[in-house]
RNA sequence: UGGGGAUUGGCCAAGUAGGUUAAGGCAACGGACUUUGACUCCGUGAUCAUAGGUUCAAAUCCUGUAUCCCCAGCCA
């Protein structure tokens, strides 16, 4: 499709400042997620804006694990990380893990150290949290503050040796006490935690803080614009302070946007860590969850995504997208892509009682008429069929546009059929229709004398094979409630030619919507679809 | 009684060295078409948070006010 490019933005404006100012010949840009857990449509709308940016003006995305927590992080998430940014069709052009910059990071810290710039606290988290202030009321400074150059080299030199318990001491950063941006309060750059990390082993047990660490990184791989969100405005005084003041030669700057926000869903990493934690849901590539495996195991498409987070834009507004505009880039993307196919997801047996039960004949059917492309298949039909049983109704309303006892309805693809009887059950329940077909209505025949009361689908039922269908809603209600009925499962049949469908494979099912088989479930002789997104406005009765 | 941001139609978002009827997308609502109530096609909405000011002329400049978001992890 003829998608726009990410709309013209203020950070383009101030890369073409950059570039045209001669201040970078080249801009590199990176993508930093943490690795403590699967990345969602939000780090995708990061990663887009990310490689997007860099393509535009010729320049490269790197791809760097901020790795500088051990307690949180796992190696799990990088690789899932690593997977889902190919899928999106994404290639980083070098790879790096902050903690491949420890040494040097240490070194840096070394030179605020040696500078007078920096200073081993032993204050309890306790005491160093009361004399940080609070937003109305100024910090203090401590006699830590004052200790010696010597002292202070001496002792980082302690702590990374592992000669100090957790928690027992930090370096902090000398800036300003006073400081009316808390941030500024000598912030901590690193910690005590002998734990064992997922890249380093057991070299380190001191870790530097994501301020210290962040600019350094960047400054070391040559990011020229640092992308990040809203949040970190307030840091960006540190960011410059430490860039800076280690000495760096390349100055990085940080340009913040705002994070991805959508309607019904949860996009808090901490929320949805906690879903998959309880099992609410069935691991992180749950498809009613906004991860990236999730997305794609539901069976939206890469491109969709991306046409997605370029027309949503970048500015600088808290926004909260309606989830309708990401379903319209998936019906958009897969419209001409996938195969128009019947499926039956609640089925309703019908006879054709003037059909010659022995008798069977192969319809010839379009696999999508918008896109002609795709060809024709051949299916069944016969005495016996399935129809939908919405599709059905004793009563019909005003503009009923489907089947009522008298009324006849085409079967897509196939005839004219007219309703003659109702069989109910002892319950009332109706479990069966007997009907008639008109030979002359024959799909393609330039039937025209007769207009029918709508088309609907159906499969031929001898043939038919059994899938399961999983209809899938919000996560979350309008008051942020868990959904209890975020996923319904209804089970019925698809056409026979369908049955040897792979995972992933997408199809429009008549107006229930595109499906996916899923890649989970499926296994020899079972289909399982998932429901990407349903048609518009597909059952409103006007 | 701190600091940093934001505020353009229901949801996003262009437009900011002031100057014709304030782009576009999503949603909604009409209508046409239709072997999917889909698709497609046509049509419909804002004076730019608010109050003043500067100017021949302001969404764009100035002043005040309101509302929302972020910051007091040895998380990122």
């Amino acid at each position: 499709m003829e998608e726009a490019k990410a709309t013209s933005n203020f950070i383009k404006k101030i890369i073409i400042d950059d570039l045209e100012s001669g201040k970078h010949k080249k801009i590199t840009t990176r993508f930093p997620p943490e690795p403590n857990g699967y990345i969602h449509i939000g780090h995708a709308k990061a990663i887009i804006i990310n490689f997007d940016l860099a393509e535009e003006f010729g320049g490269k995305t790197n791809l760097r694990f901020d790795d500088t927590n051990p307690v949180k992080e796992d190696v799990e998430y990088v690789e899932s990380i690593m997977n889902d940014i190919k899928w999106l069709g994404y290639e980083w052009d070098s790879l790096h893990y902050a903690s491949d910059y420890f040494d040097e990071m240490y070194d840096r810290a070394m030179i605020l150290v040696k500078k007078g710039l920096a200073y081993v606290d032993d204050s309890t988290p306790e005491k160093i949290s009361e004399d940080r202030g609070t937003l109305t009321k100024t910090g203090i400074e401590n006699k830590y503050r004052k200790r010696s150059i010597e002292d202070n080299i001496d002792l980082f030199t302690r702590m990374k040796n592992g000669e100090y318990e957790d928690g027992s001491r930090v370096l902090r950063a000398k800036i300003d006490m006073g400081s009316p941006n808390i941030n500024m309060r000598d912030p901590i750059i690193y910690r005590i935690a002998h734990k064992t990390h997922h890249q380093t082993g057991d070299k380190w047990c001191i870790y530097p803080m994501y301020d210290f660490a962040h600019p350094l990184e960047d400054a070391i791989e040559g990011i020229t614009h640092s992308l990040c969100t809203l949040e970190f405005e307030d840091h960006r005084p540190i960011y410059d302070w430490f860039v800076e003041n280690c000495d760096m030669e390349a100055v990085p700057r940080q340009i913040e946007f705002a994070r991805l926000e959508m309607t019904n869903t949860v996009m808090s990493k901490r929320k949805l860590k906690q879903l998959v934690d309880e099992k609410v849901v069935d691991g992180w590539d749950d498809p009613r969850l906004p991860t990236i495996s999730g997305l794609r195991r539901r069976g939206y498409t890469a491109e969709a995504i991306k046409d997605f987070a370029r027309a949503v834009g970048v500015s600088k507004s808290n926004s909260l997208i309606d989830s309708m505009m990401l379903e319209h880039f998936v019906r958009e993307d897969l419209k001409l892509k996938s195969p128009r196919t019947m499926a039956v997801i609640n089925p309703l047996k019908v006879t054709i009682t003037n059909y010659d039960e022995n008798e069977f004949e192969l319809l010839e059917a379009e696999n999508n008429q918008e896109n002609k492309e795709m060809g024709t298949r051949m299916i069944p039909f016969s005495n016996e069929i399935y129809i939908e049983k919405e599709d059905f109704i004793e009563e019909s309303p005003k503009k009923w546009k489907r089947l009522y006892p008298g009324a006849e309805v085409r079967l897509k693809h196939a005839y004219f059929i007219k309703c003659n009887e109702v069989i109910k059950d002892e319950n009332g329940e109706i479990i069966e229709l007997k009907c008639t077909y008109d030979p002359m209505t024959k799909s393609g025949s330039g039937f025209k004398e007769r207009k029918p009361n709508g088309t609907i689908h159906w499969v031929e039922a001898k043939k038919a094979v059994p899938a399961e269908f999983r209809l899938y809603d919000s996560i979350i209600d309008e008051d942020g409630e868990l959904n209890k009925e975020s996923l319904v499962v209804t089970h019925g049949f698809v056409e026979e030619n369908m049955k040897d469908s792979k995972p992933i494979d997408k199809y429009q099912f008549f107006r229930h919507g595109y499906f996916a088989v899923d890649s989970k479930d499926t296994k020899e002789g079972r289909l399982v679809f998932n429901r990407i997104v349903p048609l518009k406005s597909s059952y409103r009765m006007k």
